[in-house]
Order: structure tokens, then sequence, then C-alpha cells
DNA sequence: GCAGGGGGAGAACGATCGTTCTCCATCGAT
DNA sequence: ATCGATGGAGAACGATCGTTCTCCCCCTGC
């Protein structure tokens, strides 16, 4: 197996363990039996256990990144383009092994000691309503309101993840994205 | 010192580390110290490190559903009471110790390893949602209508305290009270 | 004054974890 | 065929943690 397979395999498990279990329950003969990659392998990949952490949500947070980013772009309008994010999220909580937002737990575990973690989860969530700001821009709306209007999306992106990681259950995101028609209505994002 | 305020110490030092560190980079002998009770006694009041968890939490829960009731208590009409549920939360936001929600913490710790854990979780989340509902069912909103709204302030709320966790800010408490105020002119909760 | 019991300080214990080390098998180059 | 390097399996190590135990002090009832 070739370095790349290999730390691949490493990032694979170790994402799927620690969103199931929490980071500090995971131990590294965990993530060595369920990837199958020997320890020393690991350690020469990654020279510590927060390294790997940081690796996979790095990511991770590239892939939540691209798959907004494709679930906007396969829409028209600005306004379709931020109700998408929201069908998005509802596609993701359905998922099987879906528990909360990656960086949200994360930040919860490990935020108040290990600061590369806070600021792993704060570019994520920075980048989110950065995301809905784009989108608003391309709708002509005037400056001043659509940083207010994608921090309010952020939140209600936030809260929906937050709750449904909690509750188990989708219908967060089908509320958040009912909410969010109704700003956008107030807003005059018709289009 | 009686059983009863060595209960309280333990508590107070417990939520406070659990707050700042997370709850399994705290170990007991950092609260035996910080509390000031022996670990005899600990033992003696919680028989293990999960038992004085879900007391914390237990006693969290309690303090922020009375600490939501005095707040929306404070005000007349169904609309300003919950608007000051937001208020409530940027006040809370600005506190010095403020490291996001416990439960929305815990869970992303431990949810998924310890059922008690994640049940306190989410009682208390509906618990925030079923406060709201029956705040817009004293304006007399049409009963089907509360619920929806009501889910949709419980996702602000949540979006709110995950968000200004992670970024340190209290400004998603009033991003979010001014989404929730959106939403209710469309659904015209106006007293 | 004295026996006894409850509580405090902290050592001790067993388990677990992150990390490193040992030993051995494999394999390509000469 | 032999050498050297590579990597795998898993033991070993040191630290930490949850929990228990030991020892001693102090206080109370007679």
């Amino acid at each position: 197996m070739d370095a790349a397979t290999a730390e691949a395999r490493l990032l694979d498990a170790a994402e799927a363990l620690f969103n199931e279990r929490g980071v500090q329950a995971v131990g590294m003969d965990a993530i060595r039996s369920a990837s199958g990659v020997s320890l020393k392998r690991l350690y020469q990949l990654f020279p510590s256990k927060d390294d790997l952490l940081e690796a996979v949500l790095r990511r991770r947070d590239e892939t939540v990144r691209s798959g907004i980013e494709r679930a906007t772009a396969a829409h028209e309008s600005p306004r379709e383009r931020v109700l998408a994010v929201f069908d998005h999220l509802e596609e993701w909580f359905g998922q099987d092994a879906f528990r909360g937002c990656s960086f949200i737990n994360a930040y919860g575990e490990l935020g108040g000691v290990s600061p590369g973690v806070a600021d792993i989860a704060r570019a994520n969530k920075r980048s989110l309503q950065d995301h809905f700001a784009t989108l608003l821009a391309a709708a002509g709306t005037p400056a001043g309101h659509t940083d207010r209007l994608a921090a309010q999306l952020a939140v209600l992106a936030n809260g929906a993840m937050a709750t449904a990681g909690i509750t188990g259950s989708q219908d967060p995101a089908r509320h958040a994205r009912d909410a969010a028609k109704t700003l956008l209505d107030a807003a005059d994002v018709r289009s």
C-alpha cells in the first residue's frame, strides 16, 4: 500500500470513529484496526493524534465547502441557491452516520484546550457565512443588508445542524429552510 | 462542611471546569482541588464521574429553564416574551466564562457513547422549543402554525448558541433576534 | 480520659492511552 | 544467495485517569 492510500484510509477511519464516538474516546489502536494501517505508518504520516485530528477536520472542511458549492451551483437564482443549502443539509442529516456537525462537536470537546481545533472550526463557520454573503451579493441586495442577512442564514444553518444532531431528526433542516424563505421574502430577495 | 454545601461546591466546580475544558479533559483531582471537597466525600455523593456529569447537566438544565422563564416573565406580550429569550441569550454570551451551550458541547463530546447525556441534551432542547410554543399559543396563533414557528425559533436559538460559542461573539444573539422578529412579523404575531 | 467512628490528605491500584521500540518477514539490488 | 532497507505485528513504556484504600486526625459520648 502506498502512502497516499494509507493516508486516505487513515483519514476515513479516523473521521468515522471521531464522528461516532467523539475524539478522546477513540484510541489510536482503534484507528489502526479500522484503517488496516500499522501504527508505524500512522505515526510516520501523522506525528501525533492532534495532527491526525486536524488533518481530518481540514479534509472535512474541504468536503463540506465543496458539497455546499456543488449544491448551490445546481441552481440558477441566488434565492434558489440559498435554499439549496438547506436542502443539502436535509439530505446530510438523513445519512445513517450523521451525528451533528464535526466542527461544532470538535469545538465543544476540544475548543477550550486546543487552539488549532478552535481555529479550524471558526474558519469553517466563517466560510459558511461568507458563502451566504456571496450568494446574496449576486442578488443585488444592498451591501449593508447582505451581511446581516448572511449572518442570520448562517445562524439558521448552524442551528439546524446542532438541533438535528441532538434530536436525530431531519426536521430542523426543513424548519430552517422555511425560516430562510421567510427571511428572503422580507429582504425582497425574490430571484 | 455539611453534605448540601459539599454537593453545591462540587457541582459548581465541575460545571466550571467542564465548561472550560470539556468533560474528559477534566480529572477528578481537578474537581477535588477546585471544590475543596475530598475525593472520599465526592464519591459518597456521586458514585462515578458519569453521575457527577449528569447531575451537573440536570442542574444546568434547571438553571437555563428558570433563567429563560424569568427573562420572558418580565415582559407582557407574547411577541416581547419571544424576543426577550434572544436578549437573554445575548446577555449570556457576553459572560466571560461563556464557551457555548453545555448541552450542545456535552452531546458533541459524549452523546455518541453516553445515552444518559444524550437524553438530557434532548430534553433540554425539547423544553426550549416547548417554551416557544407555549409563548406563541398565548398569542392566539393557530395551533398548526405555532408548532412550526416554535421549531424555527428553536433552530435560531440553538444556532445562536453554537455560532456564539465557536466565534466567541455576542453578535449571533442579535442576528437571531432580528431573524426572529422577521419571522414573528411574517406570522402576524404583533402583540 | 478514652474508645470509636467519620472525614481529610494523599498514596496506591488497575486500566487505558499515546507513543516508541523490538523483532521478524519480505523483497529488490548486486 | 546475501545484504540492507522497508514495513507489519504487537509488546513495552511512561503518563494519566477513575476509583479505592491507608493512615491519621479530630470530635463526640460516656
